[in-house]
DNA sequence: GACTGCATGTAACCGGTTACATGATTCG
DNA sequence: CGAATCATGTAACCGGTTACATGCAGTC
């Protein structure tokens, strides 16, 4: 999935910037199974414009640079749909140096392996912290999709954060369990080495 | 983590060609949270023979194609090893289209929803499968980093692989519980719209 | 007969990352 | 006074994917 089908995607919440996207891909909803950076937003929204996916108006602010506002053109929105319609997903990847370099976990000092559990402990609970107030009604953040006029979640996105909530569960809560079984583990083969 | 990098992890199993290395990323204990091509692979052997990281043995076959048998220098393992310790992992990152186009329900045909969501159930059962067998004892595939003497797995891969198993068991699991509210959800919704 | 698996290798191409360029404002 | 946030944009670079080239053996 290219950059240009995700912006026109971002745009299926209403209008937003350049900058405003990347929010989406770096922190907001689309952040925990998509991503794309600004050296790739930026053109991919000229190319957007030209292909007359997208109109853009040009907003001034107030102690702040001016921002281009993008919009989905209804040949946008036709567009990206039908897209949908024909595109057969990829395969899900998950990438992960932690679990790689863990592998390994015998060849390294203990003290690495307790260090690379800790981190991604911690980032799967900024993970998780970051999809609970995604939920929040009094979220303040604008044109993500997804937010209906009440202020739920719609079903699709409802489900989707739902699934990536229950994923960090369910990753964090098998790093508790296992990380000090893992180390003690580690630290017995240790000494026996060395006795022996 | 680059692919030279990756191909000397793999090789910390044990001899195996570079066909074989890929194995180890498509089907095996790596194909879960990395991946690589053969076009990235043969190259990246390559360049490690010239760096003196590994050697390799031209091995022939019966009714087979001959193939080069690569093996870490203790110059590699060493290298490969230094290197983790001065990594700083990268970010997890789980991309994933199936979640992003879940994310567009409404607008979508009902189903091709459920078709994206039995996809998705697919595929983490057929994960799910790939990792159960790993563990066995009397698995044959060889040189796959982790296998102890006796047959167990060492405890970093052990610890990975359970943390694999319980991230697509709690993804089934939610899929499982939650597909039918969200097709019936979006059933709902269209016979509201209709109505109105 | 066609397709899959084994096996290696090359190269074009493409997409995205990273870094650079610029600049005002606010916060610690 | 730096650092971070907001805001846009360009371009070099790089890495990896995809596709091509080749060929034999076994299976459906």
């Amino acid at each position: 999935m290219d950059v240009r089908t995700l912006c026109l995607g971002a745009l299926m919440g209403g209008e937003a910037s350049g900058y405003e996207i990347r929010k989406m891909f770096e922190d907001g909803t689309y952040s925990h199974f998509q991503m794309a950076s600004l050296g790739s937003i930026y053109p991919a929204l000229t190319r957007l414009t030209q292909d007359g996916m997208v109109t853009f108006v040009e907003k001034e602010q107030e102690n702040r640079p001016d921002k281009k506002v993008y919009q989905l053109t209804s040949e946008g929105r036709r567009s990206f749909l039908r897209g949908l319609l024909q595109t057969r997903p990829g395969e899900d990847r998950y990438r992960s140096d932690i679990l790689f370099m863990l592998t390994f976990a015998e060849e390294l000092p203990v003290e690495l392996t307790e260090a690379l559990l800790d981190e991604m402990e911690a980032r799967q609970e900024i993970a998780l912290a970051q999809i609970d107030p995604d939920r929040k009604r009094d979220d303040t953040s604008c044109g993500i999709y997804g937010r209906e006029e009440n202020g739920d979640l719609k079903p699709g996105c409802k489900f989707v954060s739902g699934l990536g909530e229950a994923m960090y569960r369910a990753t964090l809560d098998f790093i508790r369990k296992n990380k000090t079984a893992l180390i003690d583990d580690l630290r017995a083969r240790r000494n026996n080495h060395k006795s022996r």
